[in-house]
Formats: C-alpha cells, structure tokens, sequence
DNA sequence: TTTTCTGCAAAGGTTTTGCACCAAT
DNA sequence: ATTGGTGCAAAACCTTTGCAGAAAA
C-alpha cells in the first residue's frame, strides 16, 4: 500500500477511484496544476470524476499536508503534491514547471530579524519564487 | 497636491471622488482590507461609490504600484499601501493587522543559492510572513 | 467639448453546498 | 449493513465586461 494511502486509512478516510486519480495525476507532473487541469487529466484514468469531487480530495489532501497549494498573481490556485523537507515553490514564469526548494536556514535569519524589529511572532510564512527554469531561458 | 495624486496626473489619469475615496480608506488602515471592505468604508465617504469602480480603482493603483495586493490562505486578497522600500508583508494572524519589513539582504543570499542548486534564473518573488503582532501576544 | 470615469446590470469563472445514489469497509 | 464518498445541479462568491450617462479637464 502506497504511503499516501496509509495516510487516508490512519485519517479514516477510504480510498477509492477518484482519490486514486487526482493523487496519480498529481505524481505525473512537476507543474502546479488547476483544479480544471486535474480534472481533465484524471478523466483519462477514472471517467466518472467530477469537478466537485476534485475540489473535495484536494482539501482532503491539503489537510493531511500530502499535497500542498501554491499561490499565482492572478490569484488562481495551482497544486502539487508535498515534498518532505521542501516547502517552497519555484515556478518557472514560462512553462510554468516547478521545483522546490528548502530555505529554512536563510528564512530562519530573516525572520528572526524581522521579529527583532516588529515585535511580532512570526508562526508561518508563505515563499513563492517565479523565475525561468534551464530549459526557457534559451 | 498629494504624492499619489500627482502620480495619478502623470499617468494621465482624472482625481475623482471616487478614487479620493479609496485612497482616504487605504491610508486609514494597516490591515489589508478585501475590495468589498473597502467598499463599505469608502462609501461612508462617497456613498455612490460602486464595488465595480473599486476594483478598478485598485487595479489601477496597483499598475501604478501605489497599493500592493496580499495573498490570504484562504485564497482572497487584501490591499494596502505601498510603503517605498518595504515590499513584504507581515501579517497578525489574530486582528489582521500589517506591517511592512524590508527583507531584500536574506532574501539575495537564498535566492542566489536557490538559482545555483536549481540552475533556474529567479526574477521575482512573493514573501509574506505570518504571526502574532505585539499587542495579541498577551 | 472631449475624453475619461462611473455605476448598473449582466456575464464569467471559481469554489461550495444540498441531496439522492453509490461504493468501500 | 453502515458509513462515508460521489456526482449532479444549483447556489454562492468574487471579479470582469458592456454600455449609457455623468463628470473632469
């Protein structure tokens, strides 16, 4: 059984077609992907999936922190699945491929600053980096 | 004349009430507040003031980078002033409210190490922090 | 007077909800 | 057999667009 779906059964969720499609579509694509975009892809795999149904197992996944949501300019969403120990994305602005990355430490140094010169406690933060991957800057 | 007016000017741009409006509501603030917020504020102003004009009216400071937008985790956006040289935001998680911190030094050193290990070119980049500020700390 | 701006209404797009049926355990 | 999950339809939002009238220059 794969890891992701002890992760169901310990949650006390099920594990069915629709669930298996949206987490297969996801682990085929390093580009963050629109629940519209997971939708179609997952119809080639489980022909009865609904929009509603991709909406649902994403935030079902979102909470067991399997898939994680990143943020566009132009305040869509797009989603891709968690990588241990990489938290942030980097989308590349043309092909719109993604890499993670860990930036703990440099975070770690800004934030403590940050906090030195605010007052406030800094519980989370949200990183995106937008750039051009090897390949679009050709 | 005020700084955002004459910037407005030379962008070819009319000084309207309504846009008064919105600028007297965004400068009263430090939380980031939704278009529909800024609605019900600013018609305490200018009550024939429409939602529609509000989203025009950010969108157009915004292009004249004089109000910047922020994500929120729940996927809507807030809107506040830009302040020169402060270009994240760090915001309470208990009354919303935001200040701007100057992250550019940490950010450099993790970005270039980022561009090194991933090969990709960053050009730009969302940072936001979120905590508790001063005062909900008790 | 001329051009831009505004407000309304309507459309467009994304995300959520209600409900009856279906499927996993 | 039970409980949770699914899909459809519709609702609820947020945001944009078309257009005629109003206001700034």
């Amino acid at each position: 059984m794969a890891e992701w779906e002890r992760c169901l059964v310990d949650a006390g969720c099920r594990i069915t077609a629709p669930r298996r499609a949206v987490m297969q579509v996801l682990r085929e694509t390093d580009v963050p992907l629109m629940p519209q975009e997971i939708l179609e892809q997952g119809q080639r795999v489980h022909w009865r999936l609904g929009l509603v149904t991709v909406y649902r197992t994403l935030a079902l996944l979102t909470d067991l922190n399997l898939v994680c949501r990143v943020h566009r300019e132009d305040g869509c969403h797009g989603y891709i699945l968690t990588s241990p120990g990489h938290r942030h994305a980097l989308i590349c602005q043309v092909c719109r491929r993604a890499v993670e990355f860990s930036g703990e430490d440099d975070m770690h140094a800004l934030i403590a600053r940050v906090e030195a010169e605010t007052g406030y406690q800094v519980d989370d933060h949200l990183l995106q980096l937008f750039g051009l991957c090897p390949d679009c800057q050709r």
